[in-house]
DNA sequence: TCAAGGTGCTAATACGAATTATCACGCCGA
DNA sequence: TCGGCGTGATAATTCGTATTAGCACCTTGA
């Protein structure tokens, strides 16, 4: 078997070389200030050495010795590489590889977490979080339990998206919905819209929540009454209760949920935007086709990623200055399905 | 900055009870067979210290003793996170997620690797291979070189996809394209075809040849030529050469050759497949868009990415059976661009 | 009374790298 | 000739856990 052959150590490299573990190490660590000297001579030739092996650090001993390693964990409440949500969190993970790459730091995906009761759990048994310096954590909503151990017991981490208070701050830098969905409804109110619904949860994880603030707030403070449709009904119960609520302008939490009603409403013969317009509070979350460009607003995804990583190091070297909690601004998409309504 | 008060240790719990490190480790792991002896009693106090003060063994200095990380380095020839590639290479990604996620490993993304004379290397002055336990390769052709400095340096890796022996027999789980083309090969003599094309490289790596192979060794079975068209030429002018010749039926290596190739026969007033019967030898690898659902076959990308990680683990935890190649079918698809030719 | 055998635990060590205190050596000046 | 100093490297220790050889003690049987 060819797994057989044992890892290459520092203390291979200094038989090789003549020289002692410790000199190894020291060159490696590029020491070379005032309390520790390494002739060049030598120092070739232990760079030789490693350079012929291959050797690499064995990351698990260097963090047991030097409490780090360049490592970051990523872990995901959904699966990573998803089959179920499309692409949706493939911008964040562009965005955390390419900061990582920048930075010089490695990548773990933790994929081990075992799954309980239908989520993923950081914490169990056998959990391998310590093993990266840092972490970086994605997925729609984190399980506040466990939110609140990881700030408890002091693990640096960061998370991609808003999260409240769990027993004290949360490190995150998330996109600001409820802004973002503010900006929506002012778009809507200057086209003219002056009976609008907001068709998704509105409650549960904090992207939600901080939509439908947004949504409730510009709304009251028009004056107007903030319309709210829950999603546990077909979409075409929906649009019969859209229409006979006289709304004409539909602001959906979930992109799909907008392309649902665009199509019942285009097999009953009405068009968007000019019967009824539908705009998507941020990116399809699932796979969906329509041939619309949704009107709306686009979720800084890979700069959230970018972002979250250049906390969590600034987190790991205790970098005084470093904001914890970022708020990065969605950009505004100009689609088709924004109109003035029918009078 | 990290966790402020110090970790409770073995060595905290056996200090609390009047008993050794080397005791507290026993029974935390639950020894209790016969070389190992705990009085119950003992025990029994362990455990209420360990559960008292909230214990958890340090993942960290457990791998350090364990010899082994249980981290599985996935390298790709191609970005791990395409841009370009669209999403050819996802499902391989997603299967060997569930895999790792099943095998309780976790994954190393190798996206450090250097681009050196347009491609990466794997093997380079800081190159962290050895990070992992053992590796998983992807991509569309590995490095003869690399592959047999791998192999010759008994480092355990597991190919996504069939490559030839480089000074060795190369572990990999691959796709029988084979097979597959000579099924696709097949279902058009079976249509009536006499006079079909090969466009494509069938030539350079493994991938292509296998297809190419399966597509001659058929047609040679059949008495009838196994013609072949390069793809350096213009779509327009391949179309000219094929209905020149009296082709009617082309296998596609490339889908986007495929597509390609209906675009300008669709532009030319011809129908596919009425006209022309058009043959796709796997899934897309660039993004491409066609209302046509092509005949051909899938590539078992996510099941091959499954049983890669299953074969590395297999590999490293020495198992005697773990056969170390295989090629896995490919799963017919009956699209809409094979007809019976016209006379 | 003493060897034989069983019981319960510990000392010692390994794992691989980082770090600190220390040491051997050569050279120079007095 | 000896003290002092700069230089280059090493021995020893640390991190926290797992494992094995072996020790001290007790019981039993002849």
């Amino acid at each position: 078997m060819t797994g057989s052959r044992r890892r290459v150590t520092q203390q291979d490299i200094a038989r090789m070389t003549g020289v002692s573990q410790a000199t190894v190490s020291l060159v490696l660590n590029g020491r070379d200030d005032g309390s520790v000297r390494i002739a060049p001579e030598t120092r070739d030739r232990v760079l030789h050495a490693i350079r012929s092996t291959g050797y690499v650090a064995d990351p698990v001993a260097r963090r047991l010795a030097a409490r780090h390693n360049r490592i970051l964990g990523v872990f995901t409440y959904e699966p990573v590489f998803p089959a179920g949500t499309g692409d949706f969190y493939h911008p964040f993970l562009v965005g955390i590889e390419e900061s990582a790459e920048r930075l010089g730091c490695d990548l773990l995906l933790l994929t081990s977490a075992p799954v309980a009761e239908g989520r993923r759990r950081i914490f169990h048994d056998d959990n391998r979080l310590r093993l990266a310096d840092g972490c970086v954590l994605l997925g729609r909503s984190l399980d506040r339990d466990e939110l609140g151990r990881l700030v408890a017991e002091g693990h640096p981490f960061v998370s991609v998206g808003r999260r409240d208070d769990a027993g004290g701050p949360v490190p995150y830098v998330g996109a600001d919905y409820a802004a973002a969905t503010a900006d929506v409804v002012r778009r809507a109110l200057d086209a003219g819209h002056t009976r609008l619904a907001y068709l998704g949860q509105g409650a549960g994880p904090e992207s939600h929540t901080d939509r439908f603030a947004g949504y409730r707030a510009s709304l009251d403070a028009a004056g107007l009454p903030a319309r709210h449709e829950p999603t546990d009904r077909s979409p075409a119960d929906l649009l019969d209760a859209l229409l006979d609520a006289g709304v004409t302008a539909v602001l959906a939490e979930e992109y799909a949920d907008g392309v649902a009603l665009a199509t019942v409403a285009a097999e009953r013969g009405l068009t968007v935007p000019a019967d009824l317009s539908i705009l998507a509070l941020g990116d399809p979350t699932r796979p969906t086709t329509s041939d619309l460009e949704f009107t709306g607003f686009r979720i800084p995804r890979r700069d959230m990623g970018w972002q979250a990583v250049e906390v969590l190091t600034g987190l790991l070297a205790g970098v005084p200055g470093t904001v914890t909690q970022r708020l990065l601004p969605c950009q505004p998409v100009d689609g088709v399905t924004l109109r003035p309504p029918r009078h």
